[in-house]
DNA sequence: TGCAAATGGTTTCATATGTAACTATAACGG
DNA sequence: CCGTTATAGTTACATATGAAACCATTTGCA
């Protein structure tokens, strides 16, 4: 171990002016970066190695499980990733064969995803692996914890209302 | 607006099993980073520009503002980075003179680190932006809700006890 | 001592990501 | 109709990031 250790002293007797400096881990931008980091990660190391499966592609999964025959637009909206990440995304996931592409009748622009049946077969063992670590998550608070958890994420959440 | 919109409807009646997709907007990991995605974003915004600083950057500043002559990897456990990133955040702020590097005295792989008259200039403009981030972040959320967002995310975060 | 293992830090390489430019098709206005 | 403008999606480029290999120095210990 070190020999010498400096205190945890403030402003760093630097000049005479106060510099105020920032506790990182007091600001709660900080915190939430580290908190929803640290779990996403978790979650990804999961089907990450396992299926070659990035973050973004089980997102855009994800939604084509609820909707099928969506556009590639579409999808970015319900993933609120941007349309490069989308299309890169399905570059991935239409090459793997586990989402099918084809071109809209009477817009020729558009593309109509769904998942194949090699897609399915992934999303019915991600889906559930998400929803446990989800819980491990939630395991750490307590009821009342959570529900107001649920609300402030909704009132911090961007207003970003998916077509209904 | 384009003609049809498919309901949204559940498992794309696709085979007979259920395949209980995961409800992205629903589920905690995806609402928690979205909102951190933005919140860092828009106080990143401030400064990015303004003064070709990144994030990684910034939070280097800031625990050098709290603590001086810290080593890199003193750093990088107070921001909760790797050394990897910390080593190039800091190749950067030393090149533009906003961080000063000298060598341990005994220890002649460490370094020791301060900010400079520059970093300082810098610090002093980019750390009351941060706090009013915040703020506009926190006016978001009544009282109850702040102090209880606080002590959630107490919870939830990693185990990560940086040195008293 | 002296040498293996650990530590601080940087470099390298492969990937990921964001921005802007680009292609193709469709919608609109005269 | 025909030119302009808007939209869906991809490509290209530049930059960011993570993992592992790498150097230098220090520590531990036989």
């Amino acid at each position: 171990m070190p020999a010498k250790r400096p205190p945890a002293r403030s402003t760093a007797g630097h000049s005479p002016q106060e510099h105020a400096p920032l506790e990182l881990e007091r600001f709660l931008p900080y915190r939430l970066s580290i908190v929803s980091n640290t779990v996403s990660q978790a979650i990804a190391d999961d089907y990450q190695r396992r299926f070659d499966l990035g973050v973004t592609e089980w997102r855009v999964m994800a939604v084509l499980a609820r909707f099928d025959g969506l556009s590639a637009r579409e999808v970015a909206e319900r993933t609120a990733m941007d349309k490069v990440a989308v299309s890169r995304a399905l570059a991935r996931l239409v090459q793997a064969g586990r989402v099918s592409r084809a071109v809209h009748d009477g817009d020729r622009r558009r593309s109509v995803l769904n998942l194949t049946e090699a897609g399915w077969a992934i999303h019915d063992e991600v889906a559930p692996m998400a929803r446990r670590r989800e819980r491990e998550l939630l395991a750490k608070l307590d009821g009342e914890e959570q529900a107001w958890l649920g609300r402030i994420l909704d009132k911090l959440m961007p207003d970003h209302e998916p077509p209904p």
